[in-house]
DNA sequence: CTATGTGCAAAGTGTTTGCAAATTT
DNA sequence: AAATTTGCAAACACTTTGCACATAG
């Protein structure tokens, strides 16, 4: 398998405005929700354009994909996090990193760990007193 | 939204076969490898219906379903336990949970813990003792 | 000018579903 | 006999892609 040598990218109005939408919320939205808030400031941009964005972004290291079951969400938020998903609204918190505490022993095994990936469920403050 | 009273589900050959599949097996297969496995044995059974008996054998708690990516695995075994995908191979091991150590402090902001799952990525022993 | 990116619509991929016939209880 | 399950094929939801035109550098 022969590396391409890295496209050179363009800047593109485009490609901006959909990292700026990411930065502007801590929401995790889906692609669709971006291409929603995009079409606001352009109206006949397509979903197309917004899925080869956010791919790109990814692999410029400027956002995160995450995988919650069927639909991929995004996130512009690239330090170290987890996630929290509430089984009643859906949403999902962030976890910081001090809030969790992680001590695995793996790389004795030969192992060489790259990325370390927390998901929580459960349900969070808001409908939990908000409910019986 | 009513709640259905459960549905009162038969023993079939079908679903008795995907269970044992799945349990003899330590892969986390995709639906699509199960059906392989199981036209072996019900040479027309649909696909259909394999994915119609992961989702009951999940919903009776009986498989648990890992979301990799786009395309769903499957796991058997449901006692508490972690995961590790390799990057080389794309191989999916067992972490077991005495090999990791989780501490975090999530209740006290109102939030109640239902599941933690830890997904770990990076180049298993296998790999690393293969390539140079 | 030229390679990269866009919009559009069509195609792809994994999963779900409606239906009539079959099967379990 | 009644309700669940099956196989089949069509439908779905999300994502990717081919193409001709547009645009950034």
């Amino acid at each position: 398998m022969i590396k391409k040598d890295s496209i050179k990218r363009r800047n593109t109005y485009q490609r901006q405005l959909i990292l700026e939408i990411l930065k502007s919320t801590t929401a995790h939205p889906t692609a669709d929700w971006i291409y929603e808030q995009a079409r606001k400031e352009i109206p006949n941009i397509s979903l197309g354009t917004v899925y080869r964005n956010l791919k790109i972004l990814k692999e410029e290291g400027l956002i995160i994909e995450l995988t919650d079951g069927k639909q991929s969400r995004f996130d512009a938020r690239i330090d170290n996090h987890y996630h929290f998903k509430c089984e009643k609204c859906g949403s999902i918190y962030d976890i910081e990193p001090e809030d969790i505490e992680i001590n695995h022993s793996l790389e004795f095994k030969g192992f060489s760990i790259d990325t370390v990936d927390v998901n929580i469920t459960g349900v969070c403050s808001k409908c939990n007193g908000e409910n019986a």
